[in-house]
DNA sequence: TTGACATTACGAAGTCCTTCGTATATCTTC
DNA sequence: GAAGATATACGAAGGACTTCGTAATGTCAA
């Protein structure tokens, strides 16, 4: 048996992954200190959530030193993609475009993120070409 | 108490709000039959997840009838825009640009549906400025 | 009225998510 | 090597999600 994809990851798992992405390889001392100081939690319950998250694929764990060392299994780009396919399949007929003009329809955006946006547009057509 | 703002749907439930607005207002005989075509449920599994629903404010029941009518409580725009926007502040800070950008690199995306999105940028900025 | 049928109500089971308390193992320092 | 600090492992509890079986109720026709 080959590696599965991963599964979508649940509230909880996800804002570990954000701590993760943004430290690096991280252990659970490390991830339970900056998870805690938004949202305080046991240290115990960070552990399990990262035991969970081994068994399902979501992080790699380093057991070489004493305090073992997670990371996680995806980039942060891979996984938000396929949160994306993910919600535009649920929600959106499975149209990527649809979700996206629903997103920009939803107001908020500076005209720098407008630009940005547009700029990735062109890059997009022009490749597509 | 007011009314709370209602809570995300979970996936079961998100695919019989897909019905209702497909459908408009509609029995559970009407929606059973509708989902069992692709995903067979039993009916009630079905008649439970809309009881639920309604205790949540999902959905709306007229009872006037023997047959218990349903219909989705919110439009299926609002209700994209809340799940989006969930989404953005779980997995992309918040930023709504950030999560259009990653859709859009996720490639698929015709020709077509890329004008549409420029047009509609347009319109965004017209308004904006 | 009564029987057949359709519908809703109720409750329970199995799984997953989240949290935490306690037990066990390991390292450091003296 | 023993004490204390620090880690991980284990298991359990409570709640939510999903599914379904069975009971109760309502409707209609003969």
């Amino acid at each position: 048996m080959t590696e599965r994809v991963p599964p979508r990851p649940t509230d909880a798992e996800l804002s570990i992954l954000r701590v993760l992405w943004r430290r690096g390889p991280s252990t659970v001392r490390d991830v339970h200190e900056e998870l805690s100081q938004e949202n305080p939690t046991g240290y115990t319950t960070v552990l399990k959530l990262l035991q969970i998250m081994t068994e399902k694929g979501l992080v790699v764990r380093d057991e070489a030193q004493r305090a073992h060392v997670y990371d996680a299994r995806h980039s942060e780009q891979k996984t938000q993609r396929q949160l994306l396919a993910d919600l535009a399949n649920r929600a959106f007929d499975g149209s990527a475009a649809k979700l996206v003009m629903q997103a920009l329809s939803g107001r908020k955006a500076s005209a720098a993120e407008l630009t940005a946006i547009r700029e990735l547009l062109d890059k997009i057509e022009g490749e597509t070409k």
